[in-house]
DNA sequence: TCATTTTGTGTAACCCGTTACAGATAGGAT
DNA sequence: ATCCTATCTGTAACGGGTTACACAAAATGA
């Protein structure tokens, strides 16, 4: 492997000057700049940031803390912090834990032995006391961990409630629920605007276990519209369970949105893919991405400390699954 | 930060001790190496992978460089890797290259400067020349890139003969077949069987480019449709553009099956997210993923140097999207 | 009992890039 | 001529583990 000092060596100066001319730091008298270029090339040296980050203690790598780098969500939010790192030069160090908590922990940890300047972290079970220890730089993404952590994320809560209304102004009544797993906090806010609006106007409250998961959704709701083949609509808790419950409805012959109005969650492109399309109330995902990693790089390279919690809002994709019904 | 001589310090013993204690190795008296634990559990000690690495010369980490990370095909890549590395204690550096080069350039050189172990690549556009002057273990997935280099893959143009076979057998004789990328190997080859298979038969050729992506194909198919509504069978270059097909047909009012066969390439989830479900020939994707870390392990432990072209087998999965045929 | 092997521990060099510090030269000001 | 500053370059220590080597103590064998 070549060093700096074969680089010196060649260009006969000292590691010093190969150092100064690496960085662009201190006086370079013109020749010496040339004669070390010269030599990088002619050997085609490339630094080792292994060495830089050891005495640097800057490896210019940030973690990266994903539940499932399948779920679609996730990976377009990979992509979106992704080049916002890129552009400052930094290397994102991705892993995945498939929601178990003592993966999370030993990616971290491996986190933490390679040095990272901050991290990412999206995770339904580690808690603050997990992060506290790491004592680098940490943006939460899509939930809140404590007071102390600059956060980007929806209002999970708020969205819900408008995503029902789209249902309610289509002239449905008799809205079913499909919620997410009940540890995670997000799927539990979005069940609760759910149960609050309806009983709020005294409409019905009829909901079902999907776990975030197509098949299990695609299961629960053809017992749901078995048991009860008067509902209207159906708000899946995200995406992914929408498509379960269109493909449930679609098997039992029912048709969207003549029979049955769905809706989903989130803004994955899943909900473009099937026919019909479905509606859904979308994250800005790409921007929370960007957000976050600018938060990132900003703790890291400015020491800015300012616990900041951006709060973006969904936007609501109307489309065909939930048009028709007012029309009956 | 708690360095190794702070242990040593606490546990009254040398650096040297407290790193055999760590590492397993040589002769530590079981006295000191109880007292070296507790102080290492006491600082909460975690070793420095860097410096680590900075002397031995192992890092520890793999590189994965993949075209897109929102792919399903490749993210699921990406979890088969990461499962064969974690529990051989490695770190998996996945980068995205969006397919475009410059990109994949620069993630190999930071691969390098980070002194990764070795690399997985897929690519379409990097060339041998790229990765040779890289000097450590490569392995390639999805396509050959040289004879030299370790690689895991499907033979794309013998399955793509079984694909097309199996519309054949389902009683169809007009077949159209969406292309995917020109540049692209893999691509190619199965356009190849299919023009060589349909010739050899006498059997009409009929193609149009779909880009191996979504809305493309769903453009394509429509056109191709009007222009030849006798068709009876699309067989996609990839899953992606299958799902796009499945949309034309059904936005057309034709029914698959029974007005349409669909047959699609690769076995991504999406398949069967639709309705109805489309038949694949299935990459054994897990598996292809399992094989390229292990062989890149090898590689690295053992400094295996044998070029093994590992070459797998797809499954034929039928589904509702081609059978009726032979039933008219 | 003495020689030999095994066990246990410490010192210091090493990995490679960075930088504080010192020394040298050139140019300008007084 | 003297002093000062700006420019240019080199030496050596540093970061945090690892390990070759040396040495001491304990165990084993004859």
């Amino acid at each position: 492997m070549v060093t700096i000092r074969d680089v010196a060596k060649e260009a006969q100066v000292s590691v010093a000057t190969v150092s100064r001319v690496l960085n662009k730091r201190g006086y370079v008298h013109e020749h010496t700049r040339v004669r070390v270029e010269g030599a990088i090339h002619k050997l085609s040296y490339r630094p080792n940031n292994v060495a830089r980050t050891l005495f640097k203690k800057q490896s210019k790598m940030i973690g990266f803390l994903v539940p499932d780098i399948t779920n679609p969500y996730f990976a377009q939010l990979v992509r979106a912090v992704e080049q916002v790192t890129n552009e400052a030069e930094f290397t994102t160090f991705l892993c995945s834990s498939e929601e178990d908590l003592q993966k999370e922990l030993r990616h971290l940890e491996k986190m933490q032995e390679n040095h990272v300047d901050g991290v990412i972290v999206i995770s339904n079970t580690l808690e603050w006391e997990h992060l506290q220890s790491l004592d680098i730089p940490i943006v939460a993404l899509d939930r809140t961990f404590h007071e102390e952590v600059p956060t980007v994320r929806i209002d999970n809560y708020e969205e819900s409630l408008r995503a029902i209304q789209h249902l309610l102004d289509e002239g449905c009544t008799r809205i079913a629920h499909i919620q997410g797993p009940a540890h995670i906090a997000n799927s539990t806010l979005r069940f609760q605007a759910y149960t609050d609006l309806m009983q709020a106007k005294g409409l019905p409250v009829l909901s079902t276990k999907g776990e975030y998961d197509l098949k299990v959704s695609e299961q629960a709701v053809s017992r749901l519209l078995e048991d009860h083949p008067d509902t209207e609509a159906i708000y899946a808790g995200n995406d992914v369970m929408a498509v379960g419950a269109l493909k449930a409805a679609q098997r039992m012959g029912k048709r969207v949105p003549e029979d049955l109005l769905i809706m989903g969650f989130d803004g994955i492109d899943w909900t473009e893919m099937v026919t019909p399309e479905i509606s859904t109330m979308a994250q800005p995902i790409e921007e929370m991405g960007r957000q976050a990693a600018k938060l990132l790089l900003q703790q890291i390279e400015e020491g800015v400390t300012a616990p900041a919690k951006t709060v973006l809002h969904a936007s609501l994709l109307t489309r065909q699954s939930t048009r028709g019904k007012v029309n009956r």
